[in-house]
DNA sequence: TTGTATGCGTTATCAA
DNA sequence: TTGATAACGCATACAA
């Protein structure tokens, strides 16, 4: 390992002069910084990290943590966060599931951090929170005030979505959900069920499930069975709709007729479907690059707007009928 | 931040005393090390990673490299690398496309790291090889002391995708290909000529594209136009596929009938085609966790066989006709 | 069994 | 303009 220390003793100066030279310190004469870089350069110098972290207790990189990396979501967003630390020359740790990398946070080996995983335990958040360490939470509403809220409009899609069905005139309303630990879920099914009870006669059908193509197929089968009519079913994700696509078309039900659907995401595989999937769309790219702005306004000390909210917007493709 | 040293002083001992009863150190009494946890854990204390790795010239962290997040390929990469690390106790930090973060292995922030990204430069790889970084790499074929390869059996897949089409007794051969730095497609590309050449009296028609699904669209429209008839492609990967079927939907012409394709990945999205497509599978799970074991394998100094494949095998699905 | 002291690689303060 | 030196937090050889 090639270190200041050698440089110094090639170059025949002391360490600090070596430093200040690689730090573009302007105390150095313009000569020896050439001399000092050149010698670097062929020495293969590179600095470590942990000695600088060590010293500055600052690393300039960020944490970001996932529940998975599957699926059409999560590398729109963690692009979107990528693009602004690369901006303003942060890195970016992307950790997921192994507790041991959310360890980082209290080690001090990420500046700040941005959480959008179920599966970290608020209580975790807020140790750290409490600790002083300043996190972007994407998922889930925790009042601190080292916690910063960047949030999916879960009320303005579930709104959208419910008003998208209600306008083909379904006469049963059927909700499928996530997992009941999910806020997601939560926020979009309780806004759901506000939406429909608002208009008269009308009830809905609530089936409990976890946000997987399984599940909606599960969720098709338990509809099918109650052989309705004129079904407007909101999957709380396109996951769950595709797997209702899925349950319906082994029964040969064709969607778009008898059964609409609307579901949540804009996922990509929403696109190939017969027709295809009516579903709640947000930019998951944008979702991650305010969080990470967010994140940085804290650490410089500005004191960004505790809540925020992405935008939703409904996409209309096939699956609740020609009419639309 | 609270360190050792407060540790040390709210407890009446000594620094070294304190890291002995944080390090499990038998010298220490039981009584005091059950002490020292106690007002470690109640004082939030969480060990500096930037002190400990500058003491211990070891992280336990490995890099891995990837070219993005995006489709349904590297999720499953990483979770197989990250199955293995999490056994043996092995963080993981997965960068991609930023340069900086490459900048960790020379800085000895990894303790190795796993390549799968073809715009990580050659030159770069061999040169941190040469500084005594050890590096799996699974995109190319570097040869160097500190590099292993495990890579894909891309000729073993390239052959049975053309033994698929031949069975068909289709008439005419295209290979659709990604972009020429990409060495899966280069070595995917001579073999499925190699295979063509020894039929009698077999062309085969090259088209040069990237990986892409408008590249496939692009792609179907120059076979559309040459109108031919029996013609069976060999997509060098799914996503040109999809932009086949999506090229040829559009002239109304079914695929499996006077047009076949098989594709390479088999990716999610395939089994959503109508008719589903035919691909070369292998497992993306097992390919990540061979990369892992080798990686630690060279770090705890043993000497893994430098050449390993992953092997393919065609999954049938429609794309081929009815035959099938 | 515990304490003292040193060094890991870097930055930054103070003298020279 | 440069050099000597003290931290940063931790682990460990050695002394007590």
């Amino acid at each position: 390992m090639v270190g200041i220390r050698e440089i110094a003793k090639h170059a025949g100066v002391s360490i600090s002069t070596v430093s200040y030279a690689l730090n573009g310190n302007p105390k150095v004469t313009e000569e020896t910084r050439d001399r000092i870089l050149a010698i670097a350069k062929e020495m293969h110098y590179t600095p470590n990290l942990a000695g600088r972290t060590l010293k500055k207790q600052k690393t300039n990189m960020i944490g970001l943590y996932v529940n998975g990396f599957g699926g059409d979501f999560y590398s729109h967003v963690i692009d979107g966060v990528a693009s602004v630390l690369k901006k303003n020359n942060y890195e970016l740790i992307v950790g997921s599931g192994g507790s041991r990398s959310r360890a980082f946070i209290p080690q001090k080996f990420v500046d700040g951090a941005i959480i959008l995983d179920v599966a970290f335990p608020t209580e975790l958040v807020t140790d750290y929170a409490d600790a002083g360490n300043q996190i972007v939470i994407m998922d889930r509403d925790i009042s601190h005030e080292n916690v910063c809220r960047v949030m999916l409009d879960n009320n303005d899609g579930a709104e959208k979505a419910i008003a998208a069905l209600a306008a083909t005139q379904v006469k049963h309303y059927v909700v499928v959900t996530g997992p009941t630990n999910s806020y997601d879920s939560q926020t979009r099914l309780k806004t759901a069920i506000r939406q429909v009870e608002k208009q008269d006669d009308q009830s809905i059908l609530v089936i409990p499930s976890d946000f997987t193509i399984p599940g909606g197929r599960k969720a098709a089968e338990i509809i099918y069975n109650m052989g309705m009519k004129d079904v407007g079913i909101f999957a709380l994700n396109d996951e769950l709709a595709i797997g209702l696509y899925e349950g319906f078309t082994a029964h040969h039900v064709k969607v778009g007729n008898n059964v609409k659907i609307v579901g949540f995401d804009n996922d990509l595989l929403g696109t190939y479907l017969q027709p295809g999937l009516t579903t709640v769309d947000y930019s998951k790219h944008q979702w991650g690059e305010r969080a990470a702005e967010t994140l940085l306004a804290m650490i410089n000390g500005e004191a960004p707007q505790q809540d925020q909210f992405i935008n939703t917007r409904v996409i209309h493709r096939g699956s609740l009928g020609e009419a639309q």
